[in-house]
DNA sequence: CGTACGTTTGAAACTGCTCAATGCCTGTGG
DNA sequence: CCACAGGCATTGAGCAGTTTCAAACGTACG
């Protein structure tokens, strides 16, 4: 079995057989440099990816030429249909790394039937986490000062890398550039520049040479209000 | 049958009698005045809503007393598990008008079990619909100007009034406090103020009286960039 | 009539942005 | 082996946009 259900499987070890079955409806994996866009050219409309290695970026992309990173997505995650990727909603998913994934030959759709009920409502939780995640950073780019909302979404990537054995909890490979970040944080690169210097100052994290360290875990969780709980 | 399912069966009429079958899990309506929590006392962990009447805030606290909108939902929409309502996540529904819902003697995954395929995937549909109104909120409060970001709310919240049969699209009542609204764009409600002033005087909108009128419909859609596509 | 809640306005302080320049590291070609 | 270009990180200065605090106003409701 390759890592590519080890997310799924982490939370329904029980599904073991359930998920063999799939490995029928997945294309042998694919590969991508950095920056290309992912989905363009699908087998079928609406399929959905699940990646194997590398990170990628979920960018919404306004006509000012602005774009806001909706979601980051990791080793084990789906990407999925999001409206029809590509369309005229804007949505793009970019490899930040090289990127490794699978795509199943069936829209979501046609897997939940294609599937048994109980792999069904595992995948529905799955989706029900990612807007979790979502619904964490949108409270973050409202309401969180940028130092916290800088902390807060690093804290979730090192438990989230962790998760899929990326690294431990206090320091793990972060490949995204610091406009990347900004994009994700819904502030200026420079500025962000600013708040990493001051954390770092503070010695609760640092993030130099494409790797994020923290100093001090508990100090920077409180620092933060980081409760991993909607990552559950 | 009740408006219970007006929203499902608008985007899957097909499935008329596949819902007929979910009338026996839903207990009688209950209602809520202004300002009420709704989700605390469920019948069943992760038990599922339907709002018939009404309007709801799906809202997450901080420590600092800060609050953040994360969506507004309308008559028709479900409220579902976001991690076990009102846990530690510390996201809460609160009822803005006096609201009107139903409840399902079901969690999520229950719900999904019970019923057949094609509307497990109906309700996938609808749990992705909503993932996308969150994405173009989290769009909205990171990278769209406040002018912008309030045209495009009002916008959006426009068509989907209108979908279930609350007002046109040019003029529709709005039961929010400009605080409210603020706390769903990430903003002050002194600024929102302002903003709602300036949009006012450029002859885009109005916001007076709990009803928003459009003056020039298409004028603030495309002041706002508005692509109704996300809502589909 | 008075209270409560929401809206509106003003003024001052601050935060975060833009522009511009410099530094740093890596890979490439001479 | 060195020079140079490109991409990213870092720093400074000035400015625009937002927030905060405070106060006045309006309206609905007891």
């Amino acid at each position: 079995m390759h890592s590519l259900f080890k997310k799924l499987l982490l939370h329904h070890p029980e599904l073991q057989a359930e998920v063999a079955d799939l490995n029928g409806f997945v294309e042998p994996p694919r590969t991508y440099p950095p920056g290309a866009v992912i989905g363009r050219n699908r087998s079928v409309p609406g399929a959905v990816f699940v990646i194997s290695d590398g990170w990628v970026l979920a960018s919404h992309y306004l006509a000012n030429g602005a774009s806001q990173v909706v979601d980051i997505r990791l080793p084990g995650d789906f990407l999925y249909d999001q409206g029809n990727l590509g369309s005229s909603v804007g949505l793009e998913y970019v490899a930040v790394t090289e990127v490794r994934l699978r795509e199943f030959r069936l829209s979501t759709e046609a897997l939940l039937r294609a599937t048994s009920i109980r792999l069904a409502s595992a995948m529905m939780a799955e989706v029900t986490r990612d807007r979790q995640v979502i619904t964490q950073h949108l409270v973050n780019v409202g309401r969180r000062d940028p130092a916290v909302r800088t902390a807060h979404m690093l804290l979730e990537l090192a438990v989230r890398a962790e998760k899929v054995g990326l690294g431990d909890a206090h320091r793990f490979r972060f490949p995204l550039t610091q406009s990347m970040l900004a994009d994700a944080l819904g502030m200026s690169a420079i500025h962000l520049n600013r708040v990493l210097r001051k954390l770092r100052e503070s010695k609760l994290v640092s993030f130099q040479n494409s790797m994020v360290t923290f100093e001090d875990f508990d100090a920077i969780t409180r620092f933060a209000g980081f409760e991993r709980g909607y990552l559950e």
